[in-house]
DNA sequence: ATTTATACCGGTATCGTTTGCGTAAAATGG
DNA sequence: CCATTTTACGCAAACGATACCGGTATAAAT
């Protein structure tokens, strides 16, 4: 079955002109009489009349349309995020194509080579846990799409960039630790290729040394697979709480590994922040609800989204090439609760 | 700036051939001589050739992309729902487009007529909480849209549905306080012309009839805007909780009247399930986790994401209109924790 | 009376691809 | 060696919309 629209054509048909005089006529041109322009304009309402954005993509040679490249769209960073860039894509006449690579290699670089063939005006993309070798998506950007990076941001020149302060966030958590009474903290990081683990260990190891605690760099771990399925990071606790000295708080630096690592000290009995504290970075909005409640790095992911494609279609839609690339740095917000609470006295 | 794409042109020219040759080729028709095929395959490969989809859905009149209606992506629920639908649609060549009513009906109404002009070849839809008028959705349908209703279902014909039995989900929850001895069951329902919410309200209801407990009709709570914003909620949790009668236990029919309510209770020291019991319809999968342990109804949102574009594919490339439709119906899981337990000892 | 201006509108190419039809050259048959 | 078939390719139309390049009719100016 076929939904069947009214074309120009069928207009011109009905009311004896030509296609080009339709076309003028709903574009209000000067050259078309106001009684033509009418005629023409009230039949198209009346047979709800839409331009085929299709024949206008293909001559236009555009699509109207952002691809959005992301690890996984039921996390709440990113569905928050896809809420922001859709808004913005909305307002401005753009649909949003999303892909997920599930923190898979191979899988990014066929979604990626999918948006491209699927003739997007441009990319909003977020690398997987996996990706080392950026290669991939710096040939599609030579070859002249248009694509900003967001979140997990590629450090090649000439693009936009969107992220958070990510060291900021590391050390500002870490400090917290510190403060409260903590000193042996365990930092549990995505994909060691990643930006955001590299600024988040930077700003966690910073922290230490700043507080004069001396780095272990057992206590550094990383998720290759972003901490996507749960064994990953339980082995990773409990290779961690078998060590001589155990960690005494844990900054969880991803939205996922941060609910795996509760969920981990659930089940082994381990109390949170009795025998463990914890930090993580999420984005859900019921991280105060849990028990114990949780104190949580979030970012701002709705306004992230909306920058990047606000940056985008700007870029779509400018006449000549970009020179300014921008390299916007947001601010996350430690919210400070019961998992990293200070210590009662302790002899 | 513009991402330029090689086209069947180029490869004609490029090898001093006609386009109706290249195409030929490249579709390996029995017209053409292997050595050609072999010429411009090579070519088309080396040149990473790829068939301008635009220009395909100009010609088929179809645009291999389907549309996706949902009130919000930033829900557990949806985004798994969507989760699903992306993945047979990747399989299947297709791409999706994702709009957000929000729960506003103006949207809806605007967000589904965005999609018809974008022509997809096929819409699935979540109808908002405003909507009572399904008019506009049953013009679409008439005028030949393939659509598929999902989650929140309309009640006219000819159509698939996708859905979860929502009377036995609500039966179940209701059951399950009962057995705990929990009588006097407060239900905060979405709106009112919702399919879910007529389901789940008679589930509730046939459920104290069977155990003889007498139904309050003031017991029974709707939110017109389907809880999304916490007001809403609150407004409803606290005129529950000031009447006579105060409830000793709540079914909240959706993933965000559930938090909500959660929320409610711990800001105004309302101790679940001491004061208050709670099961909610969620589908986060750390309600585990929360103080205390969330007890919830989960839905099969992947599984129905996936059901759901399967059936509309198979609608589109359907070559005679489809007679029978189809009503799936999934089952739900009631997941029984604390925030439901049964009350110790109460003399 | 001839030119010029203006107002209004049509023809046609174009975007990239597919496909029915036409046809030259090669191959086959007698 | 001629007639017929087969092979292998090109031409052109079509999908829907736009825009350049025209053209005609009427009216005004020379």
């Amino acid at each position: 079955m076929r939904f069947e629209a009214i074309t120009i054509k069928d207009i011109a048909k009905a009311l004896g002109l030509s296609t080009s005089t339709v076309s003028r006529a709903l574009r209000d041109s000067y050259e078309i009489s106001p009684e033509t322009k009418e005629k023409v304009l009230l039949y198209a309402k009346e047979n709800n009349y839409r331009p085929n954005p299709i024949a206008l993509s293909l001559k236009e040679k555009r699509s109207s349309s952002i691809g959005v490249l992301v690890c996984e769209i039921a996390n709440s960073f990113f569905s928050q995020a896809i809420n922001g860039i859709e808004s913005v894509a909305q307002e401005k006449g753009y649909n949003v194509i999303i892909v997920q690579s599930k923190e898979d290699f191979e899988k990014e670089v066929s979604s990626l080579q999918y948006l491209a063939s699927r003739s997007v005006d441009g990319i909003i993309f977020s690398v997987s846990a996996e990706t080392s070798d950026f290669s991939h998506v710096q040939q599609l950007h030579a070859r002249g799409m248009n694509m900003v990076s967001f979140d997990r941001v590629v450090d090649f020149p000439d693009i936009h960039k969107v992220s958070v302060d990510n060291y900021k966030a590391a050390y500002e958590a870490t400090t917290h630790f510190i403060k409260n009474g903590f000193t042996n903290i365990a930092c549990i990081a995505n994909a060691a290729y990643l930006s955001i683990t590299k600024e988040r260990v930077e700003g966690y190891t910073a922290a230490l040394r700043d507080h004069n605690i001396k780095l272990d760099p057992n206590n550094i771990y990383y998720c290759l697979h972003g901490g996507l399925i749960y064994e990953e990071v339980a082995d990773i606790m409990s290779q961690a709480m078998k060590t001589k000295q155990k960690p005494d708080a844990v900054l969880a630096c991803s939205d996922k590994i941060t609910t795996n690592v509760m969920r981990y000290c659930q089940q082994e009995n381990i109390s949170i922040p009795k025998q463990v504290a914890l930090v993580g970075f999420s984005n859900l909005d019921l991280t105060d609800l849990l028990a114990p409640s949780l104190s949580v790095v979030s970012q701002p992911a709705y306004e992230m989204g909306r920058i990047a494609a606000e940056l985008l279609i700007k870029q779509i839609e400018s006449k000549r090439p970009i020179k300014d690339f921008e390299d916007v740095v947001l601010a996350t917000e430690l919210h400070q609760r019961a998992s990293s609470e200070k210590r009662k006295a302790k002899p």
